[in-house]
Order: C-alpha cells, then sequence, then structure tokens
DNA sequence: CTTGACTCTGTAGTTAGGTACAGGGTGCAT
DNA sequence: ATGCACCCTGTACCTAACTACAGAGTCAAG
C-alpha cells in the first residue's frame, strides 16, 4: 500500500485507469480531475488516488451521467467548506434519479425476463414486449 | 384507451413523444423506427405506437444506452423469422448488461445513502465516499 | 381563396466527449 | 552520450446524436 504513495506519471495513470493519456489531460481541462504538481520539467505529478477518480468517470459514463453530472457527483463530500443541507439537498437529487435509472433498467430487465420466457414457450406469441417496458409510468409520471 | 388509432402527423408524434420533429426523421434514417406510409402529398402516417417506440428510445438513452444498443433491444422479439435461440443469447447479454449497470447505480446510492448519513452526523469526517462507489473490485487485482 | 402553420428533402452546423498529430523537450538504461 | 519511450502544449480532427436552415409544397380554418 505504501508503495501506492508514489506520484504517478499521465502513462501510468492511464494504463492503471484503462484509458488514453489524453483522455486523462482531456478530464483535466473540463476541470473532472485536479490539477497536478508538476516536475520542473513540467511532466504532471498524480496521486495514485486518481486512478480511482478516473475510473470512477469512465464507470459512471456508461450509465448514462454526463461529464457535467458526473463532476456534480465527485463533488459531493462531506466538506466544512459547503453547507451540509446544500451537499444532502444535491445528494438526494442524485439519489432520485438514480433510483429513475434503477426502475427503469429493472423494467427493461423484466421484459427482457418475459421475452426470454415466452421465446423458450412457443413459437410465435406476437410482438414486442420490450416496448411495453418503459411506458406505462407515463401515466405515473403525470400526477407525481 | 383514449388513444385513438387514427395515424398521426410526424408534428403529432414528435409532441407526444416529447421531441423535435427532425429527430423523429433522424431516429428514422438510423432504422430506429420504420418508414411510415405517406400520402399522396408525401406527408408521413404514423401509427400511432410510434409514440411508445419513441419513447423508449429516449428514456434508453438517459440509461446509458446507445442508440445502436437500443436498436438491438427493439429488435428483440418473438418473431418467426428469428432462431429462438438467437433471441434467448441476445436478450441474455442485455439482461448482463443492465444486470452491470444496475449494480453499479445501487453502489453509487449506496455511497450516497452514507454521505448524507455521515453529513448529518455532523462530521468533517473529511473525504470523499462516492469515489469508493465503484472500485472494490479492484480489490480483486493483486497490487504491484 | 387566402394565409399561416405544418410538412417535405437536402445539406450544413452544433454539442459532448474524446482522439490524433506536430513539433518539441525529458528520463533513463545501456 | 545516445536511443527510445515517454511527456509537454497546441491545434485539428473525429463520432454520435442531434439541430437548424433553405427552399418548396400542403393542409385547413376563416
Amino acid at each position: 500500500m505504501l508503495l501506492c504513495m508514489k506520484p504517478m506519471t499521465i502513462g501510468e495513470v492511464a494504463k492503471a485507469a484503462e484509458i488514453g493519456v489524453e483522455t486523462v489531460r482531456f478530464y483535466e481541462r473540463e476541470g473532472l480531475i485536479a490539477e497536478p504538481p508538476r516536475r520542473r520539467s513540467g511532466y504532471r505529478q498524480y496521486p495514485p488516488d486518481t486512478v480511482r477518480r478516473v475510473r470512477f468517470i469512465r464507470r459512471a459514463k456508461e450509465l448514462g451521467f454526463t461529464l457535467t453530472e458526473i463532476g456534480e457527483l465527485l463533488e459531493l463530500r462531506v466538506d466544512p467548506t459547503k453547507s451540509c443541507a446544500d451537499v444532502r439537498t444535491l445528494a438526494r437529487a442524485k439519489m432520485a434519479d438514480i433510483e429513475a435509472k434503477m426502475l427503469d433498467l429493472a423494467r427493461i430487465q423484466a421484459a427482457l425476463t418475459e421475452l426470454v420466457r415466452t421465446c423458450r414457450g412457443k413459437g410465435t406469441t406476437s410482438d414486442c414486449p420490450i416496448l411495453d417496458a418503459l411506458d406505462e409510468q407515463e401515466v405515473k409520471r403525470g400526477d407525481r
């Protein structure tokens, strides 16, 4: 573990996070990762923690979050410079987003399960259960 | 159902699906929705079902699926022209994707819950539980 | 029959999120 | 002390997924 505390080059970070070197610099420009200290030569010296941050960004993107949203998630922390109430409010908003995503995913999952079941059973049991997955809740949304 | 079975214009579909007219045509070009019949004038006449399809596309995008993946999902159905085994295989692959997404979302959700809890506890407990959310599988890998 | 909102095709521009050089400097193993 | 892999900045380019015209035709309320 203590070995991990040595600063890393951008190439090491990129490799560890399974991402391109250019992308790391891009995330830095976008403010998603902090500007690291430099050597006198100008080489970036990343704290190893950066790898986790970059990995988080990569995974969160696959969940449909934009880089902006991911930035907000990464800003969320217990921080004396911010009001606890603000942090909680923002966190709760994100939790609601996530809840909605999980619900939609569960619906598609259920539809796929049904599809596989139907498929095993008989041949031509008609059309497309997938379409049903996400649309009855328009009704619910209306009176939310 | 109140949904009228009469064909709809592209503008009606767009409005009902909360999307732009241009986007509907774009989805048609991309093969995500079928080319509808036309009037003699060339006007598209959409079956009302199209609205559900477009809504599905919109929602699925928010879950991090690409249009290509969404197209694959929409192709999945019990269909005599396709082998049942193929459909099942593809459906199972999608289900695995979805499972992974739901797991990651649950992890972030848990991290946010923890954050809110900590925050209420009035701690300056320092850092960032969010970062921990998606990286425990790293633990499996040996450090160098 | 006019008029204004709507539709058509086709092409071009935009935004998000990277990705790829060019032209130069750095580090280190041999 | 040199070669090679790596890093720097800056700019340009790329794909996905729209979005915005232009220029022309269509529909229907009044």
